[in-house]
DNA sequence: AATGAATGAGGATTCATTCAT
DNA sequence: TATGAATGAATCCTCATTCAT
């Protein structure tokens, strides 16, 4: 989608480019970033920027979905396809939380895709975005049924919903102001919002999914389990 | 915070402004909105809108306070302290969709307090806005471990964290266009998005709620523990 | 020129009003002086200024006219017309001096006739604000030279003219920044101004019109004065 | 302070855009100058402006400075060290009348500095304008009354002060609608203000100056004093 | 291909004045 | 007569985009 004069350009200048523009756009908001500003900061004319891209939207757009792609490989990289649900699971929770720590703007830019007047990105991103991860969690959800891992009445769909929607609530608070003060609150923290306190609650989060997904203790043996 | 003029003017007049403006900055977000549309939506000379706040700004949050009160009374209202929490909980979910429905547009001013550049706001609104639940949920809880009623080893913070977490994504997806991408591409909801669906799963949103607070249920000996 | 309705209020509501508009007028200047505010300071309603005058432009001449009057009474009260003209320019830069420390608004107000896009007020205001000035120094001069007190070689117009100059740019540099600025570099004044350094200046400028109205020594005696 | 594209384009327009700035200014006011019609005179986008400064304040800023710049290569080119004194004081006063006229607007953003409401102005220009003048003026009389030309007992920062004053008030009188009112009741002049009734004014003051400085003069002992 | 000056629509806010109460 | 809410023209400044160099 962006012009083909981008490819030609020196990639440490357009990675330069990508990387302030995705921070500058999670840092304000698309409406509120200045194409000036942002040329200035990548060291590139503004002119430039219009040489590379149709316009600002096409901009955002490529950056979001850059910054989709990055996520994905920081995310899904190292994840060995022989591990159960549990720990695949585990693994994109604690990756997850490990490259919004390092690279904040990218969930932040997710997260903005759901904010007002932002429809026309929704419409051309959210499900390139959704869909990836909701095919990966019903996949290992139904391998995990499959495999006697995980209850089999589970409706997959639904479990995936609400699974994924914890790891966005959960790295949500990581980086926005808005839930990491919601967590804060929640939570009773009152200094400052410390990796150990985060860490818990990766830990306590991916403990409740797993107490979920677990198929009920076999019926004769109630008994003497734990 | 508004001016007082605000509150010298008709009724009538003054709900149409706060209406049109919670609908016009819920469809188009902060920066987007025009003071001048605003005012001609609302049937107010551009001007008048200074005679009741001082900036755009003010209004804003006066807004979103607004929208926090009307929803709390739409959600809480009705509910009966004498219900257990599971009852309570489904009140809120149930009446939370309902409102959810009938006036999107302030959860989507919830939402959009979490988008980038609202930090100002999110500083000015979140505990406020998040502080209410945070602590009724918390009360819930805390009732039902000592009723019985919920598993005694609930770490309850952490619990109403990811219940009022559950409870967010749901809502996000009756109003943000990005969350009914999201929902459908994970519920696999190929037509319009209908109420029997949602209905769906709503309740199996509170089904997962109770099956995790549940204490872990002895089935022949109901009776006496604790 | 005010409308009816102003005689009719409390004097002592007008006065405030008059007052405030002056000191209002003087600090900010016409353009940047806002009725409300105004209206506000005065303690008395927006609306109200209107009842008693036309416009904003009629109110500003009002109040002009007013400190022209006023400024007249304290300059020119208790000057007895036995006095010679020296005993008379002095009592006249002397009362005028003190009259502007306690009032400087008026003369502010004067200063700004002269200002840009202040023209149709210099076109109301300027003639007959100069008039009186202008023929009271022209008959006491004119006086002085019948009486063999001045130089009968004397333009009386032309020293009229610069005579009234000096007396504005002294009375300038006491309440206007810029004048107080320009007084302090030429005086080389460090610190702050001080009433004595205003007073030696006073002093030294009447001496300095006395040096010029002087009649000529005698000629025969010119040796030996002084 | 103005930025740096100001100096990167052609100099004609600048040239315009900066004349063109300084009657506007000269002619409205600060406050009541219009940045688009500003820009439309110029011949230059409203935007555009923006581009040069970054407010209207800096703009006008520079547009004194560089009148202040102008008038004085108009008023000291072409003056000659080797000159005396009183050569030297009818050499600027003859040269800033020329140049007044000419060029009224750079004396009309001179008066308008100590206009109600300039302050912030007066701050940053005053300085700046008067000391050349004050530092000008005297080391000229310094000189005259080490020459012996000048009365010994003069207090030259007074005379200087002084001096310095007709010559403001007698610039106004050519370029201000009040001063010029004033001159004309002053010196009594019905018809237009012609260049005659001018430059016997400015004749006038020279001598009036003259006559002041002048050391008290022993006509047959001029010789030996001093 | 790179640059950055030029453009002008757009948008928040102010304020003199009007007018219904 | 007093009030102050209502009005909308006016004004400063921003910023995406274009285009000449």
């Amino acid at each position: 989608m962006p012009k083909e004069t981008l490819q030609k350009i020196k990639p440490a200048k357009r990675d330069k480019l990508l990387s302030e523009a995705a921070r500058l756009f999670a840092q304000r908001g698309y409406a509120a970033t200045d194409m000036a500003e942002l040329a200035s900061r990548a060291g590139v004319a503004k002119g430039s920027l219009y040489n590379y891209f149709e316009s600002k939207q096409e901009l955002y757009l490529y950056v979001c979905r850059q910054g989709l792609e990055l996520s994905r490989r920081a995310v899904y990289g190292g994840l060995d396809p022989a591990w159960d649900v549990y720990h695949q699971l585990e693994h994109i929770f604690r990756r997850g939380a490990a490259f919004v720590r390092s690279h904040p703007e990218y969930l932040l830019l997710y997260l903005n895709v759901s904010a007002a007047g932002m429809e026309p990105f929704a419409e051309k991103l959210s499900r390139q975005v959704e869909k990836h991860t909701a095919d990966f969690l019903k996949a290992r959800l139904a391998e995990g049924v499959a495999q006697g891992l995980v209850r089999a009445d589970l409706n997959v769909n639904q479990a995936a919903f609400w699974i994924n929607g914890l790891y966005i609530i959960f790295m949500a608070s990581l980086v926005s102001r808005h839930f990491q003060i919601r967590l804060r609150e929640y939570l009773e923290i009152k200094g400052r919002l410390n990796m150990r306190a985060i860490d818990e609650q990766l830990t306590s989060t991916i403990a409740l999914i797993h107490s979920v997904l677990r198929p009920a203790a076999p019926a004769p043996a109630r008994r003497g389990r734990r």
